[in-house]
DNA sequence: GCGACAG
DNA sequence: ATCTTGTCGC
């Protein structure tokens, strides 16, 4: 995939806040309409002894969400985490991953936010500038956001608002008694559609196939070491 | 000052 | 995220 240098990533925290600022506005909340046909997941592990880390995309077929094709990044990073800058911890190495993805998939997955954060631009927000691509962050926790617990059934659903009571996404029950995911708009996309996708690339578990996949092959790398 | 805080 | 076995519940 082509990617769009919109800034350099050897930024200070202050600086990141403000690129954030910047770009937030430049995110179109809206989608196409029609399925898509390629979905990705994305997913990076840490080494905690040596300083490497795996980057890893995954192409799956929608609907089937038969993965197909696979591809790994090692390298490290510097940015320290911290909470509302994820994506200068992480997109590097995913945006290396990136670079080799072809064919370019109509969706992608991310694990963290997308515009469920305080500045209005999560990881998958981020990352869908870059590629110019429609992204959904699909986070296993909260971050920023007020909301009414869903029902109990898969398929439940609870709007996800800011103070100023404005829609940010959704908490999804994407399984029977199970703790719910966060889930929101990264780029090109609306609410109502990232659910949606999110809940059709669900099956037995938690966590949607694209970043369950992904996470399961990139600590298969991280394990092994090799790519 | 205190609490909250994606991965 | 990462360090880790068994275990409770559907």
């Amino acid at each position: 995939m082509k990617i769009i240098p919109l800034h350099a990533w050897d930024v200070s925290p202050k600086e990141a806040v403000g690129i954030q600022n910047r770009l937030a506005r430049r995110i179109v909340l809206e989608s196409r309409s029609a399925p898509p046909q390629i979905v990705a997941g994305a997913d990076i592990a840490f080494d905690k002894a040596s300083d490497a880390a795996f980057a890893v995309v995954v192409l799956l077929r929608f609907p089937s969400l038969l993965p197909f094709e696979k591809f790994v990044f090692k390298g490290t990073v510097k940015f320290p985490y911290v909470p509302g800058l994820l994506s200068f911890r992480e997109a590097p190495l995913l945006l290396k991953t990136f670079e080799q993805v072809e064919p370019a998939p109509d969706l992608i997955f991310f694990d963290g936010q997308g515009l469920a954060h305080p500045r209005r631009l999560g990881l998958a927000s981020h990352l869908g500038l870059f590629l110019d691509c429609p992204t959904v962050g699909c986070a296993k926790s909260r971050l920023t956001g007020h909301y009414e617990k869903p029902g109990q059934e898969k398929g439940s659903v609870s709007p996800l608002l800011n103070d100023a009571g404005e829609p940010l996404g959704a908490v999804v029950r994407t399984r029977d008694n199970c703790k719910p995911v966060f889930v929101s708009p990264g780029h090109k996309i609306d609410i109502d559609s990232a659910v949606r996708w999110t809940l059709q690339c669900t099956t037995r578990y938690r966590i949607p196939e694209p970043t369950r996949l992904a996470h399961n092959l990139v600590s298969e790398y991280k394990r092994t070491g090799k790519i």
